[in-house]
DNA sequence: GAATAACGTTCGTATTTACGAACGTTATTC
DNA sequence: GAATAACGTTCGTAAATACGAACGTTATTC
C-alpha cells in the first residue's frame, strides 16, 4: 500500500531505509556524497536525516574518516527480531553442524517478494567457495531454496505471485512455468528440491523447506559439480534432513 | 547536529526511529493506534510511513492479527553491523564461557549519551536473575560497565560527558563526581570495576573494559549478595579476565 | 441489539521538508 | 602554488508531508 500522494511510498521514510541498506552493503563506511550518489538524492535532502540518524546511534559517524556507518542500535533492533522470530541463531546453530558434517557451504534464505532472499551462510572450509551474497537476491525457479520454499505453496499462488517469464541463467534452468509446477511435485513428493548447475555453471545445490515460527525458510547446501557425485549427495541430504528435524522440534 | 527548522532533527526520520525502537520492544508485535501512543504521533501521519516500512519488509505487517513486528530486513542490518564491528558474536561465545564458568548472569554494554546502554546478556543458570534488559540503558555512575568504560576516558571528558549530579538509585552508589574520580583511578589501577548494591539492593557487579573494533566495551558479571564472597570474586574476575584477553587478542 | 468505543482509512489545508544554487573548506591536479 | 575539483554546509522557495476532522468498519459495552 502507499499514501495517496506519492504512489511510491513514503519519501523520507524509504530514504531512510535506503540508507541502512547502503550502509549494511559496505565494508568500512561510506561518506555522505558516496550515500546520495547510492540512494539516488541531492546532499542537501540527505544531509538533515542522515545527522538525525548519527544523533540517535542507529547510524555511527567516525569524526576521523568522515564516514558512516551502520549503527550499535541497528544491531539491537536485528537481536530484537530473533527474539520475535524464535531465535534465528538456533539456524546458524544448525547450519555449523551441516558444514561440519558434509564439508560444504550451508545457506539459509526466504522468498522476498517472489524472489529468495539471502539471509545467512556458512562457508566451506575448501578452498572454492560461492559468491552469493547476504541481503542479495537471486530468481526463485532456478535455485534450490527458491523451489523448496514454493513447494509448500499451493499452485495458485505460485503462478500469480512468481514473476513470469523467468529471468534467463544458465540455459539449464526451466524455461516454463508448468516445467517448474513439475518439478515442485517432485520436491513435495521426495522431501528435496535441486538446482542442477540452474543458477550458476558447475553449482550444484540441494534444499530443505523449513517451517518456523509462522514463516517458510530453505536451508540448502551448495556443491561444487565437480566433487558432487551421488556419495557427496547422500551426505547432504541427510545432513539437510537431520538439520530440518531439529530445527522443526524445537520451535 | 540538527535541522535549521527542527531543533530536534528531521522529524519523519526520527518518526522511523522511533517505530523501529517501538517495535523492537514487543513480543508479539503492535497494532498502527498502539504504535501511535507510544511514539506520540498522530495516526495519520504514522499512517503512510508505517506501510512504507512495511513494504519493504524491514517491518512485517500480519494479516490475521494486523500487528507489526520486526521485519527480516532489519535482522539482515543487524548482521552487517557484526560485520563490520569485527564480530560482536564473538563476544557472545566469551560470554557463555564465563558463564559457564562462574555461573553467574554475564552482560555487555557501551556508553550511549552518558548511560550504560546494554547490548548483550547470557544468563545464568540460576534461578534467581537480573531484571535489566537488552537495549535499555542505566546510569554509568552506580553500574560496574559504566565505570570499568569510564576508567578509559581522560578525566575531563567524563566531567563534561557525564549528566551530573547524579540519578538517584541505591543510596550506596557515589554521590559527587569527585568521588566517582577516585573509584576510577582505583579502576584504573587493579582492572576491575565494582558496584557495591549501587543499582539495585542485593545486587554485585564486576566488569571490565574492553576494546574492539575502535570501541570500548564493558563485560559484566553480576551476583547475588547473598551468594557474593571472596571465592565467589575470585571465579568472576578470573573469567572476566580470560574473557578480555581473548577477546583483544583476537581483533 | 442499540449505543458506544476504538480501529484503520481518507481528505484538505497548514506546516514542514526538499533541493538547486550558493557558500567556505579541504583534496587533487597541473 | 594557482587552479580545479569535490566535499560538507546553509539558504529561500517549490513541493511534499503533517494532522485534525471526518468517514466506514469492527469490538465492546450495557
Amino acid at each position: 500500500m502507499s499514501s495517496r500522494y506519492n504512489p511510491a511510498g513514503h519519501r523520507s521514510t524509504l530514504r531512510v531505509l535506503s540508507i541502512f541498506e547502503a550502509l549494511s552493503a559496505t565494508k568500512s563506511g561510506l561518506t555522505m556524497a558516496e550515500i546520495c550518489r547510492i540512494v539516488g538524492a541531492p546532499k542537501s535532502s540527505l544531509f538533515s536525516i542522515l545527522h538525525t540518524m548519527a544523533d540517535s546511534d542507529y547510524v555511527s559517524y567516525d569524526e576521523t574518516t568522515g564516514r558512516y556507518s551502520i549503527g550499535l542500535k541497528t544491531y539491537l533492533l536485528g537481536k530484537a527480531f530473533d527474539r520475535e522470530s524464535g531465535g534465528l541463531s538456533s539456524f546458524e546453530t544448525a547450519m555449523r553442524k551441516v558444514v561440519a558434517s558434509c564439508g560444504e557451504t550451508c545457506q539459509l534464505g526466504v522468498l522476498d517478494h517472489g524472489r529468495v532472499l539471502y539471509i545467512s551462510r556458512v562457508d566451506s572450509p575448501q578452498h572454492i567457495r560461492l559468491s552469493s551474497e547476504i541481503g542479495k537476491t537471486l530468481p526463485a525457479h532456478c535455485t534450490a531454496i527458491g523451489k523448496a520454499i514454493l513447494s509448500r505453496w499451493d499452485e495458485e499462488s505460485v503462478r500469480s505471485l512468481l514473476p513470469f517469464p523467468f529471468e534467463k541463467t544458465t540455459g539449464h534452468a526451466v524455461k516454463h512455468i508448468d516445467d517448474l509446477m513439475r518439478q515442485l511435485e517432485e520436491v513435495r513428493r521426495c522431501g528435496f528440491a535441486y538446482d542442477h548447475q540452474e543458477m550458476a555453471e558447475g553449482v550444484e545445490c540441494i534444499a530443505v523447506p523449513i517451517e518456523k515460527g509462522g514463516r517458510l525458510y530453505g536451508l540448502s547446501v551448495s556443491v561444487p559439480a565437480y566433487r558432487f557425485d551421488t556419495e557427496a549427495q547422500n551426505g547432504v541430504e541427510h545432513a539437510l534432513s537431520d538439520a530440518r528435524d531439529q530445527l522443526e522440534r524445537v520451535s
